[in-house]
DNA sequence: TCCTCTTTCGTCGAGATGACGATAAGCAGG
DNA sequence: CCTGCTTATCGTCATCTCGACGAAAGAGGA
């Protein structure tokens, strides 16, 4: 903490707040994007994100920045604090302390026109990955990612990508589209369904994916998994 | 990230790293506090940290402050990104934004007299949360104790709080003071010398226990646990 | 009606785990 | 040397979970 204080003892530090707001759509992972207008790094694509405000709390700037960017109900967004990046040049201008933020939203049905929305969208991660981001942009999102892969392992996190009301093979999809690999339906079911406080059931039912009608779930009260979510398949066993 | 960009636009923020140490002695888990020699909080107890520097690192900025307080080598200091505190008025002086680190060390043999390692000393947590400690440390000390706690579970972690060669028995006992709870000495052999890459043996062995001489293990190559570390001792069953 | 699709329920063997018994190998004291 | 104490290490057993997979249930379409 402080202890020596100067207020010119300390360099100008400019702080930002940056998001990786993750979403999955079309049964792909994907990341909402910007593309920078102005130098440096103009016409790349980097992710949103703005600076801090004089008297805004870290949360607070990152649930404004999400909402510029996207116009979601920021009821429905999960918000978690990533990480802070602050290596000396990793932005030409000056010093530049980024608090980044991860974002888990369900597939938004209209991308809405916020004020800066105009220029955002989603782009699948494997894209994102391959071409190269603004800054270091690129790291952020691959620790967001890493992030987001390891918390459906022990979380019911999944349902944040999730509408409202959802289906156990939706649920599925979800961790399939993150975790980039098949999952048996009968094991995800029994598990999931087996899981206290993952789902609670709705009562009604669908046929939207196309053969026997599934029961609609919504989100229950549990926090966190126990037993977690196994992630291997076809991996025979590690002990 | 910083698209409109204007020196003067964004407020005077202040930068500060600060540390959660934690080591086990006496078979308690304890935490490195230093005594606040001015206002505010004059005569609290507070985490050590200080202002990251121009041209400085944020790991390289928590190394340095480790070394300050501590002496110690960190070569055997495990020390990982914890979070990023910048709610207004957390300091009474001005907007400070705070990037805590957690560091994990064994024992130190000696308090190894540094530059302010003077007035530093590792403090039971208990007696630390009972303490209310300066600025909002209580909270950077409780997000840094569930941060390690959820760390053994699945990582090899423990073994940081060891010195170089240890037994099965003093590793079950930092499980113990970490987690606050007893734990079979018979199962826990039994699981972590059958986790792959926990331990390697080194062929000595130690009576330093009491009992029957015991193998010496030093850290493996492992970075995760597979399947992890079970906490749970009388719960019967989750499912 | 028959086929296809997806959901949902069962079964089986292979680990993993909790509880706890049994043995091994030191030391202290008689 | 023998007895008792300590702790380390090895086994046993019932229960739970998981992966692989079979099979029934319930809808729509040809």
């Amino acid at each position: 903490m402080p202890q020596p204080y100067d207020p010119a003892a300390f360099p100008s530090v400019a702080v930002t707040v940056d998001l990786v707001v993750l979403t999955v759509r079309a049964g792909r992972l994907a990341v909402l994007l910007v593309e920078r207008g102005e130098a440096p790094h103009r016409g790349r694509l980097a992710l949103p994100g703005g600076f801090l405000r004089p008297d805004e709390d870290l949360p607070a700037a990152a649930a404004r920045e999400l909402a510029e960017e996207t116009g979601l109900p920021h009821d429905c967004v999960h918000l978690e604090q990533l990480a802070t990046y602050g290596t000396p040049g990793r932005d030409p201008r000056m010093r530049v302390v980024t608090i980044c933020y991860l974002a888990l939203a369900p597939d938004l049905p209209s991308p809405v026109a916020g004020t800066d929305a105009a220029s955002a969208s989603f782009v699948p991660v494997d894209d994102a990955l391959a071409a190269a981001l603004a800054f270091d942009h690129d790291r952020l999102l691959r620790d967001g990612l890493e992030r987001a892969r390891a918390k459906l392992e022990y979380t019911p996190l999944a349902a944040a990508f999730c509408p409202e009301e959802f289906t156990v093979a939706e649920l599925r999809r979800v961790y399939e589209a993150v975790w980039g690999t098949p999952l048996d339906p009968r094991n995800f079911h029994r598990k999931v369904t087996g899981a206290d406080g993952f789902l609670e059931p709705t009562g009604h039912s669908t046929t939207r994916d196309g053969g026997r009608p599934a029961q609609l779930y919504r989100r229950g009260p549990a926090r966190t998994l126990h037993p977690s979510m196994p992630r291997s398949t076809g991996d025979p066993h590690p002990g």
